[in-house]
DNA sequence: CGCTGAGTTGACAAGATTCAAGGGCCGTGG
DNA sequence: CCACGGCCCTTGAATCTTGTCAACTCAGCG
């Protein structure tokens, strides 16, 4: 039944980002030290790792939101779908980034989270609020620094032109891998063309276009699902 | 200096809204009850009230955050300043929603927040997080339940054409004021053509059309700056 | 070795922007 | 009080961008 090839697994090359550039790193050490401190074998706190192949999910909408999740190798997208059967995807989350912070607010995830390409995560099981230990003040200060992290100055990827939105989205992504101590000049592109088009609310021939023109230009080098950023002044430009 | 007309000022007629309908009504009354218990007057907990006059700032870019504020009456724009000096509108807000939530990560506001017509606001001291008081636990879950309440299922309005970005802006505007209690089908637009062009990526031409022709179906009637909206089936699809 | 799906490219149509002009409202000054 | 000027909103026409449809290439896979 897989539909996963030999050349898509997760590799023992590819290593999944430090514990460091997570940022689900300070909540995981309170839960540690919260197990700690009740007694309780501290693997039971951090929880476990998920490997997700490529098309997979992590959750779905309506899924009881029991935690959190760090992505930790390869790239997951949220993914609402709409009344009519179309999917809107949300945003790509790469190593480092945290998924399903709306587990705070319901009980259940209000998106669907896949994998675009095989990918790891860890799954920290959602502290209980109520729960009163030295650390509980400790967690909630962590949580309102995670939560108000989700607030980008740039401009979101669906303003401005065609050119403005490609260029913007990969200097944003640049830039996230790049925060993250991965290679942010020259890098994968995980998701298919229709993906990127999606995102960018355009067309998947309106994205291939602009790729190929910005290669052309020698702004960029793209090479199937590989991309370079040469001339970032030029993108970045867009990127405000 | 005051450009102000007569006609603008906050009236004694219309009213703010009640502090049950507003997002911050639980962090303003545990603010009263921790300087109650400290033996503070609470008045000097709950902070100031504060009118702001059309195309006034609440806050602008790089001020000292030092609290969080509530519109009771009026609407407030957030507004991001490109670097090319251009204005990206970011939202607008309604009596009842709170602004400056970026006091939390930063120590300084990042947007402009300005008033498109006289307006009234709450302003609360932002809590200390390190205050050990009975009541910092409460006063943590609830920050961390203002901030998760910012995540719309509905499509940015930034995405599709012209005509659902207009009807998803005017569906999303009706569906906030009545939430709060006020006149979800017929209210009025106080910002200009421009400002809602702005917000929805777009130009006023286009706004102005997309008015005029859903004013000729019959799905709304737009009159100056009122607007009710007639069919609401109609624009709701529009608004997914 | 042909099938399939993703990516690219071209031609045309639809939609949005741009430029230009006119109308209405409001505040100011004669 | 009325006339004027400015600003906002609307409308029309030309232009440009993007969407749509179709065809083709290429890589992976059976």
């Amino acid at each position: 039944m897989s539909n996963v090839s030999k050349h898509e697994r997760v590799t023992k090359r590819a290593r999944p980002i430090a514990c460091r550039d997570c940022d689900l790193n300070e909540l995981c050490r309170l839960a540690v030290l919260i197990a700690h401190h009740d007694g309780r074998d501290s693997r039971t706190a951090v929880g476990t790792w998920r490997t997700i192949e490529r098309g997979a999910a992590l959750f779905r909408t309506g899924d009881a939101a029991n935690g959190l999740f760090a992505v930790r190798q390869g790239m997951i997208k949220s993914v609402h779908l709409t009344e009519d059967g179309h999917e809107r995807i949300v945003a790509f989350h790469t190593p480092g980034e945290v998924i399903g912070v709306e587990a705070f607010r319901a009980d259940a995830y209000i998106c669907d989270a896949i994998a675009v390409e095989p990918s790891l995560c860890c799954e920290l099981p959602l502290p209980e609020h109520g729960a009163q230990s030295p650390h509980a003040h400790s967690v909630l200060t962590s949580i309102v620094r995670l939560l108000s992290t989700a607030a980008p100055l740039t401009a979101p990827l669906t303003r401005g032109s065609a050119r403005e939105r490609v260029t913007r989205f990969l200097f944003d992504l640049s830039t996230r891998l790049q925060k993250r101590g991965m290679n942010g000049r020259h890098f994968k592109l995980p998701m298919s063309r229709t993906e990127i088009a999606n995102i960018l609310d355009t067309r998947v021939e309106t994205v291939s276009r602009t790729l190929q023109q910005l290669h052309r230009e020698g702004a960029i080098c793209v090479r199937g699902s590989t991309v370079e950023l040469l001339d970032l002044t030029l993108l970045s430009e867009a990127a405000r």
